[in-house]
DNA sequence: AAATTATTGCAACCGAGTCGCAATAAAGAT
DNA sequence: ATCTTTATTGCGACTCGGTTGCAATAATTT
């Protein structure tokens, strides 16, 4: 299996763009570790490993990232954009806290089979699938029912 | 069953908020079609019937009728904010054409197991539960064939 | 009818994300 | 190794969806 840098590299090279030390650096900030992020977060931990970059180039470095399948955007509903890496990850689905943020990450098979039936019975080829669910949990659940 | 417009005045009462003209033409307007929308698409509509009203009051309805229930928001992944009504219908997911845009809705009663079961797992209270399902339609795919 | 205060419209504002441009630097050719 | 081509970067200006402060208005309560 390859690394994410040389799926990269790949796909540099057969779409006529140049490997940088920048995109480079940003990737491997990434799959540094499994977290959640946004771009400011990413550029905050860039920047405290010395690495120095503009955050129109990490905008851009996003994109390319996104087009080549190393990561993928997550909905939070809270006005920008969070992402996370996929490659090499199975695929999971968020059930996400209201209250304290907090994220439980989970695999559920009936999604995979569900993309196989969706596919043939609207004849779509499917690209991507996102499930997200919402709630509270046992901690926020009960302060907030002292508070109603 | 009541009406999406008795569901907004028991709210209001009950929150001593007040009931006004300009939420009940945008309600009214929400649940004439069940299209989704978006903020521009809804100002359009409600100007086109006369409905004379800010974008700002608009927003600020949006939020109401999402905290009372009756409406949901939409993930389009298109930098703004898609809404749907719900009150009085099916929980529903989308399977949407990256292409054209075409938009299928589909109901899969295992979400609705699903949602029980991580309740219990996680000891989560659910609140919502979103599945957006992206591909290409048969037309769109088609097209995208030749042109690669 | 008067008093209270939620709501509206407006316009100024905010901030995430984009874009044009000049300087830089990859990659290929010689 | 040097030259050429052109993709990429950083910067700052810009866009635009969405928010907010405020004075005027209008829904409710008394
Ligand atoms: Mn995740
Ligand atoms: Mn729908
Ligand atoms: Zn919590
Ligand atoms: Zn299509």
């Amino acid at each position: 299996m390859q690394s994410e840098q040389e799926i990269l590299r790949q796909y540099l090279k057969e779409n006529g763009l140049r490997r940088t030390p920048e995109r480079e650096h940003i990737l491997q900030e990434i799959f540094a570790t499994h977290e959640h992020f946004d771009v400011d977060e990413l550029y905050l931990r860039l920047c405290q490993k010395g690495v120095k970059i503009s955050k129109a180039s990490i905008y851009r470095a996003l994109r390319l990232f996104l087009d080549c399948g190393l990561i993928r955007e997550v909905d939070f509903s809270d006005g920008h954009w969070h992402f996370e890496h996929i490659y090499g990850h199975n695929q999971h689905a968020h059930l996400r806290c209201l209250g304290c943020g907090e994220i439980v990450e989970f695999e559920d098979p009936n999604l995979t089979l569900l993309q196989g039936q969706l596919g043939r019975d609207y004849h779509y080829q499917i690209v991507s699938c996102h499930l997200e669910v919402k709630g509270y949990c046992a901690t926020c659940g009960k302060t907030r029912e002292k508070s109603l």
